[in-house]
DNA sequence: AATAAAAAAGACAAAAATATCCTTTATTCA
DNA sequence: TGAATAAAGGATATTTTTGTCTTTTTTATT
């Protein structure tokens, strides 16, 4: 569905964005052992967010990744555009690279209504609003 | 989605459906041809489809691929299963790997529910029948 | 039996995704 | 100012996916 850089993406920004309240910084260390992710390949991810904003980040001692207040409110949806692009939102479900009502694919209405479903869902959850869960222990980003 | 070996597959599972009514063959060539896939790359799935059972295969001049009746009643979820695997059907969308009611990850449960419209789908959809619709040109095969 | 057709199989090639390593730049602090 | 810290950037390595090419096997036809 994501590609593995997307899925370490929007761990990273859920994980940023209750590690970092009131603009604490979260080292990239932090960060792929809070997720359970390969350091450098992290780093290639955040640099990508960070260029295109979606994270705000700090070189130097003390520095580090963090978000502000409004920024927890980016959605996934947000994110993986970031990574991934819009083909998921998009694309056809076999491959069709013209795929539309005059011309469709034999799954072309049905896909189109799971496809809505799914960007509605990500458009609709944002990167904080798992904070609260995320600290009683009821949520989990690390992969075991 | 899908890799591209799986939107191929598919493809070609549909084609063959409408095109091998009564027995009749299809060659490789016809396939690729008909669903616009690169013909070495479409052999090596045909090989894969073929080994698994859900295609008929026959070497020899007059050769081919076909299905006999029952076999256009094969559902996508079963081709995809064949090619890409059931990690659609069952894997974490954030790509943990134990990650279930007693330690879900954030979208655990939105998930759950796309993942099983996504299966549902699948398992209701058969390669056969779109064959009416095929040979009336209101759906298409084709890349482009 | 010889030839041709067509899938099966194996080896290889190219591209993309994933991942690592090393150097540079910016920042803080002693 | 100098040393240490941490992200940014560049180069490279590995793995997986996608794709191609060649040989082998099976079958039908002449």
């Amino acid at each position: 569905m994501f590609s593995k850089a997307c899925e370490y993406g929007i761990r990273a920004m859920i994980y940023i964005a209750q590690r970092s309240r009131q603009g604490e910084r979260v080292g990239l260390k932090d960060i792929a052992q809070g997720i359970d992710s390969p350091e450098a390949f992290m780093a290639k991810i955040m640099q990508a967010l960070s260029r295109q904003g979606l994270v705000q980040s700090v070189k130097g001692p003390h520095g580090g990744f963090y978000m502000d207040t409004q920024a927890s409110k980016i959605t996934l949806a947000q994110v993986v555009r970031a990574i991934d692009g819009d083909h998921l939102f998009t694309g056809c479900g076999l491959g069709l690279t013209e795929c539309n009502e005059k011309k469709p694919c034999p799954i072309h209405d049905e896909f189109k209504l799971i496809r809505n479903k799914i960007r509605s869902l990500l458009e609709t959850t944002q990167v904080g609003e798992f904070n609260e869960l995320l600290e009683k222990g009821v949520l989990h980003l690390k992969r075991i």
